[in-house]
DNA sequence: TTGTACGCGTTATCAA
DNA sequence: TTGATAACGCGTACAA
């Protein structure tokens, strides 16, 4: 229950029409300087507040872009967030914005509730759970524009920006290869997400170019949290010593936190009995009791480009779709031991 | 541009008025069994999707709730928008969401953008640098619902959802001196801000208990973030010897951050050349170097509380403003030094 | 430069 | 139970 004025009482007031007053207030070039003058004054005299939900019922426009968020306790998020607000900021869009909490039922609500509010478009990083891509395609058949970021859902006519995720998991599994590994294992996020699989893809890739073997449970889905990452490592240390993993690649930084813990509940030391490493370069990876070696995604420009790009869509002025990719970058700290086996 | 089927085209295709498809999808008591079946089935078979806009327009309601957040990166807010997303979702309300980035400009154009959005409600958190808080007053007086959250205003006709900040502030300051500290210096909020000045009497009053000195220079400026707690801890440093503090009690987790980075960089040692405390408990503060001590605020739980007094406020079930406090926790770690005081 | 008539998609009101 | 009409606040198209 906001302010009452409109502009036919402004029109009123001044013995104008409304549209002289409309035309005043969107300072369009045919009304003279002077009525434009009065408008305004009496505008602010009058506490008039413009009313967007009649400007976009007319307009077909609603000046609001919906961002779907699976987790926004992970802090990669809430970068992607900021780096998504400043370019939406700029150009004077608001943000609706919903959390899946990994849900593919809250997903889809989120989605219908996006629609109704007839927003000019979305973004989005979809559920763990997702398996189902038929909202997505109705969603965007119907003219809805939609970018994906980090987890896409390709050939369904959306753009995406994402990370080179197969080359930097091929890239960090090939640090541990190099530095001696053997046995190395994956802590995988669900197949059915693109970054779980392009991940696992990337981690399988280099090991085949070294002809290294992969022990069958040496690959457990622990997906992207960190009670998941603790439950599948704790499967992989039920292992007889002989096939245990030296080393492992998770599929991100929670889900190694959640390793870590349960290596460390084992009686087990990190990087001298396991080594693991990330991908994310969570706030907390360099912060942990044996920091984390991991990929850094650039979340802020990650957000910022995913914008960017739908603002064009939304603007048609750029209609192609396309895949963004963002480069990543390896960090080494000490969770995999690689300084130690360099030293050696 | 979503989708174009409307209830007159519904309505058109089965030779009913508007009046009763709108009755039939609204699931309205007066309407046939049969006939409500009718609509049902022609809405799903044109791909009809409900245009929330207009009905804002005419309910004079949006179903959405504006969010003012000052700092998305700090780890607070998001927990703190868990909570809101929670309740939110039950109610069937979205988020619109703004970040002011702690510049007061840009929170003035968010409550303008929210404002016109026509939201039904509005939950903030005011930005380190607001100072005047008209556009505050403005808005409740013109009957906007508005509950403040962490960083209040108080006396202006709105509720806030806070925690006992004065009274956090001192026990963690008389938990230093009961372990022997006699030299306490204080990193601040901006006094303008209500946590900066509540934190900030309840380290005077802790002092005042105990009849201590606070020496010139021994209250900094630090704001609330890791930059601003790195420089004043600079200032502090820069003290001849004998006037140093030996404790330093920083108004929130990313100050104290800053300010042990100072300590460090000065080539002195936490706790035992200088302890210090904070204010959040952070994701990071148990993973530093030296683990924070520090005041533990339920994030998630404000988030939840805020958005349950909006939501009443909006429904005009509870129109009383209150001071909704949530109680806290002392989490004593190592970077305080107590242990090892205890131990001498 | 300014004004008139109408439409955006939906719901409330009142009559049938 | 159903329908006709008006209204929400604003902008477009066209006329004056």
């Amino acid at each position: 229950m906001a302010s009452r004025v409109t502009i036919k009482e402004i029109a009123k007031a001044l013995g104008l029409s409304t549209m002289t007053v409309s035309r005043a207030l969107n300072n369009r070039s045919n009304v003279t300087e002077l009525t434009k003058k009065k408008v305004w004054d009496m505008a602010q005299k009058m506490g008039y507040r413009p009313n967007y939900i009649a400007k976009s019922l007319v307009l077909n426009k609603t000046f609001s872009i919906g961002v779907v968020i699976p987790e926004i306790a992970h802090s990669f998020f809430p970068e992607v967030i900021r780096g998504i607000e400043d370019v939406t900021y700029a150009e004077d869009y608001q943000l609706i914005f919903t959390h899946s909490a990994e849900d593919q039922e809250r997903e889809r609500r989120a989605l219908t509730a996006l629609e109704a509010k007839r927003v000019d478009g979305i973004l989005i990083s979809t559920a763990q759970s997702s398996k189902d891509y038929t909202p997505f395609t109705e969603l965007i058949e119907s003219g809805m524009p939609m970018v994906f970021f980090d987890r896409c859902v390709y050939d369904i006519g959306a753009s995406c920006v994402s990370m080179n995720d197969l080359e930097s998991s091929r890239e960090i599994t090939e640090h541990l290869i190099q530095h001696g590994y053997k046995k190395i294992a994956h802590l995988s996020g669900p197949p059915e997400v693109s970054i779980g699989k392009k991940r696992l893809d990337g981690f399988l890739k280099a090991l085949k170019e070294h002809k290294m073997e992969v022990k069958d449970g040496w690959i457990q889905e622990a997906g992207f949290q960190e009670k998941g990452g603790y439950d599948a490592m704790m499967h992989l240390l039920e292992l007889s010593k002989e096939d245990r993993p030296e080393a492992v690649v998770a599929v991100n930084d929670p889900a190694a936190f959640g390793a870590m813990q349960a290596i460390i509940d084992h009686g087990l030391k990190i990087p001298d009995d396991i080594a693991i490493v990330g991908f994310t370069d969570d706030i907390r990876a360099k912060l942990m009791p044996v920091p984390l070696t991991t990929i850094r995604q650039p979340a802020y420009e990650m957000g910022k480009k995913d914008a960017e790009k739908l603002i064009k869509v939304i603007d048609k002025k750029d209609e192609k779709i396309e895949e963004i990719v963002i480069e990543s970058q390896l960090i080494v700290r000490q969770s995999c031991g690689c300084n130690k086996l360099e030293a050696d």
